[in-house]
DNA sequence: TTATCCAAGATTTTT
DNA sequence: TCTTGGATAA
């Protein structure tokens, strides 16, 4: 099986003596490499418990262990590691929580929760913090986290304008830390942290991961890096595979120049390309190849294909975007219908969520079954919300983000007023809302009947945790939702009958969900395990069930990363949309490119491209350019009747050769 | 405490 | 244009 590779691959799979980085071009069998070399590992005396590979998606980390699975037997793969580097984080956290001084129930606070968390220390803490400045506050406390920076670091080397939010930081970790809670960045920093304080905890740990494999490298942060540092030492036992051209989450804090300090870090570091690509026809990486040479590298790399060479590639122009929709959908229906095709062969990309809404339109008029990936968060439904916060208070009831939410829902008299004065009562306390509802210093801020309805709650909470604990969990939760009356809560709060029922099936849904976390792997895993488990997966896990059946693909550029299709529809190539306009304006015109390309080398036989000159923009109708990545594409590859000269550096080209054109016909004459 | 209206803003979103 | 959230009135 190992010699089914390419020199390359083989090479890759093969070295264990230093340090490796695999630049993998898109399409060139990365996922193969990982997983060949995890089964050589194990084949040539690392016994799997001392392996780990790290992805970012769940889905990638599923991908992988089913793939591994098919080349080792169960035996050797026990104890193997395959997992996102945020599971992993919270592995270490779990195991090592009292080194960091927190308890072992720990909740996971999402955006959302962070959000809430933020704007309530705004609201009672200094006067230098601005409400409406706390998205900006979050996003440079996240920052910080990614690139390893604690508070009292923050607030000595923060600039002028940073203070407000390395103090807003400070303060953030302390509420954190006294709810027992940790954030998506948190998972990824507090292991590092605790690594730099606690040699012996790294030493185990580096002992239990003695190969490390990291995928998508391009994608890590600098915390993220430093994790991979510390738990591989000096001798550096470890395969990273990226590709810094499909590097598209800087906006994200990814720090693509990780591959570039590799090389700086470990001296003896070994670099493999792998160049050859077995998806894409040869004309489809010309115009990839040609596109994101504008970029500057690093690392030179020339993707090629034994494919063969391939039809031209189509630019379609439309005058404005319903015709855009309309016309993908016909030409595609017609192209299945001539070539014989299935719809799961088409993808149509595009770069914002917005632009799905009119190809699904087209293609229901068309009658084209279509799946679309991403979009609304299954934890963005507030039902989904509200029942994970029950879950995790019932979990750790110190959980504040998760008390504030269903205190009130579905409705127990228990006003924001009350709220406001147990909250300034916790603050002053240092305790948590749950713990303080039980304290009689709050007599003197609350009065009676508010305080009777604090308590009622929280010992409901209590009794029902106490239970869960005890009997099967399961049925006590089912109960639970029934006790509450949240089916009659939802249907009084829903626009309809049907939309009410809608939301109680997600939650029944949730619940199965659960369930099924519950059981997977050979243990049964603890209330606290499945909630914390569920609060790293999303939508994906979901919509891997959902996807099944014979449908077109709709999907951002960003959600295509890592996904093939046989044909492709790159839609919207427009200037202000790709580039999207933010990108023109903070001049990350290079992130844009390399989303094209990305967009671009999904298409295994066939690419076309697509733009319209007027588009209706928040209501009104706006001239469009065509994106200047296109006509960065070879021009000779292309079939693109409408085009215009449009720079003036063609506009000049073409002139001269029409000139030329001319005169060669007089002579001839 | 809840319903309703109006203004503002509108990328991408692995966990 | 459409959604969301904040302010206001009942």
């Amino acid at each position: 099986m190992v010699s089914q590779l390419n020199p390359q691959q083989l090479a890759a799979v093969t070295t264990l003596d230093c340090p490796l980085l695999v630049l993998a071009g898109a399409g060139s069998g990365k996922t193969r490499v990982i997983t060949e070399k995890i089964a050589y590992l194990v084949k040539h005396g690392t016994p799997a418990k001392h392996i780990a590979a790290l992805t970012f998606t769940n889905k990638a980390a599923r991908e992988m262990k089913s793939r591994v699975g098919k080349l080792l037997s169960d035996k050797d793969l026990r104890g193997l590691t395959v997992s996102t580097f945020h599971s992993l984080g919270l592995e270490i956290l779990r195991e090592e929580h009292a080194a960091l001084g927190l308890k072992k129930n720990i909740s996971i606070f999402d955006e959302h929760d962070r959000l809430a968390l933020t704007k309530e220390l705004i609201k009672h803490g200094s006067e230098s913090w601005d409400i409406d400045e706390a998205e900006s506050y979050i996003w440079r406390i996240g920052r910080w986290k990614n690139l390893f920076v604690t508070p009292e670091r923050a607030i000595l080397e923060g600039q002028g304008d940073a203070q407000p939010a390395a103090q807003l930081y400070a303060e953030y970790v302390r509420h954190m830390k006294s709810y027992n809670a940790v954030d998506f960045d948190d998972l990824i920093l507090l292991p590092v942290l605790l690594f730099h304080e606690h040699a012996e905890v790294l030493d185990k740990w580096r002992n239990r991961i003695r190969y490390l494999l990291v995928d998508e490298y391009q994608d890590t942060n600098l915390t993220q890096y430093e994790l991979v540092k510390l738990l591989t030492g000096k001798l550096g036992r470890f395969t990273v595979v990226g590709d810094d051209d499909q590097s598209i989450y800087a906006w994200r804090g990814a720090q693509p120049e990780n591959l570039a300090q590799l090389q700086r870090d470990f001296p003896r570091l070994k670099v493999i390309k792998l160049e050859q690509n077995y998806r894409s026809t040869g004309r489809i990486l010309k115009v990839a190849n040609k596109l994101i040479a504008n970029n500057p590298h690093v690392f030179e790399k020339r993707l090629w294909s034994a494919l063969g060479y391939g039809d031209p590639l189509r630019v379609l122009t439309h005058k404005e975007e319903v015709a855009e929709a309309r016309q993908v959908a016909s030409d595609l229906l017609h192209h299945k219908f001539r070539h014989g095709t299935r719809f799961q062969d088409y993808a149509i990309l595009y770069r914002s969520n917005h632009q799905s809404r009119l190809f699904e339109r087209a293609l229901r008029e068309h009658a084209i079954p279509y799946f679309i990936s991403g979009g609304m968060s299954f934890f963005g439904y507030a039902e989904i919300k509200d029942i994970m916060a029950y879950l995790r208070l019932l979990v750790n009831p110190d959980d504040d983000a998760a008390f504030l939410r269903v205190v009130n829902v579905p409705r127990r008299e228990i006003g924001p007023t009350t709220l406001e004065k147990l909250g300034a009562y916790a603050n002053r306390r240092h305790i948590s809302l749950f713990s303080a509802c039980f304290e009689l210093g709050l007599q003197q801020s609350l009065g009676e009947t508010a305080i009777q309805r604090l308590r009622h709650f929280a010992e409901w909470i209590t009794d029902v945790a106490d239970r869960a604990q005890r009997g099967d969990t399961f049925a006590v939760i089912d109960d639970f939702i029934v006790k509450i009356g949240y089916e009659n809560w939802l249907r009084e709060n829903s626009n309809s009958e049907d939309a009410a029922r809608r939301k109680m099936g997600q939650v029944r849904e949730l619940i199965d969900w659960l369930k099924r976390i519950a059981k997977e792997d050979e243990k049964e895993k603890s209330l606290t395990e499945v909630v914390s488990r569920i609060m790293l997966l999303d939508v994906l896990e979901r919509n891997q069930e959902e996807n099944a059946g014979d449908r077109v693909n709709l999907m951002t550029l960003h959600a295509a990363k890592g996904l093939e299709f046989p044909y492709v529809y790159l839609v919207g190539m427009e200037e202000n949309l790709l580039p999207h306009q933010t990108s023109i304006e903070e001049n990350t015109i290079e992130e844009e490119r390399r989303l094209a390309y990305v967009g671009i080398t999904r298409a295994q036989k066939h690419l076309t491209l697509s733009y319209c000159t007027h588009r209706k923009r928040h209501g009104e109708i706006m001239d469009c350019e065509p994106s200047r990545f296109l006509n960065e594409l070879p021009e000779e590859e292309l079939e693109w009747p409408e085009r215009r000269a449009l720079d003036p550096e063609q506009k000049k080209e073409r002139a001269m050769d029409s000139f030329a054109a001319v005169r060669s016909l007089l002579n001839r004459s």
